[in-house]
DNA sequence: CAACAATATAGCCAAATGGCTATACATTAT
DNA sequence: ATAATGTATAGCCATTTGGCTATATTGTTG
């Protein structure tokens, strides 16, 4: 029964769904390639604990892995990001299209597209 | 053990992560307000199973609730949406910045034509 | 009031998640 | 070759998740 085809979205959204995640996505960003080590050294967790997270974080596409030696360096991929930025993007766009139909909230909209 | 203040995020993503309430989302945001029923009618779980989707999307703020007699009336919250979207944003304005300042990108294009 | 309709809640289950310790593996250093 | 370092894997555990059935709750209707 439980062959699910899970859609992408599903993990990258599930994998941006923890704050030590999302954190170690801040580092990366803010850093550019880093080691799990580097990728793990704000928290106190063991470091399996990282390993684990990084892989859902690899299994989402949010980060991709270069094996260096002994080291495993990870960068940022952008492609999956962008699509979970997306799938939000289009969501809003209907949602203000809709919004303009029944005319509520008028004024709510806190800001334009564009960008 | 460690009691984990949930940043309102985990909630955003963790919602959005299951195709089931990404589709009810989607529903809402083309069609306006929506009964749980009308919710629930594209999917052939069962009703309870519906309703717990439902409380998931309430818990992350994506939705809010108004009941009208025996119906239970749920519109799109755009705030929710939008604070994930920002995030989103904002991790990518970083990486552009980093690809910039470090040009490592150069470094990595596996294969270039001539040298 | 009784019957029906729309939802929620309780309780159960299997699977997934996030954490840990202990250990294995691979690479670098002595 | 041995030790030390960086990381992964194997288990184990408690909690959460997503699904179900059965039942309760609340509102509508005959």
């Amino acid at each position: 029964m439980a062959i699910h085809y899970q859609d992408p979205l599903d993990h990258t959204f599930h994998a941006l769904g923890d704050g030590t995640r999302r954190q170690m996505l801040t580092i990366l960003a803010e850093r550019g390639e880093c080691t799990a080590s580097e990728l793990g050294q704000p928290f106190r967790a063991a470091q399996p604990t990282i390993s684990k997270h990084i892989r859902v974080l690899e299994r989402a596409g949010l980060v991709s892995r270069r094996v260096d030696g002994r080291l495993h360096r990870f960068r940022l991929n952008p492609d999956s990001m962008r699509e979970a930025q997306d799938w939000i993007a289009r969501q809003r766009r209907f949602w203000s299209a809709t919004l303009d139909q029944l005319g509520e909230f008028l004024d709510n909209i806190p800001d334009r597209e564009s960008g």
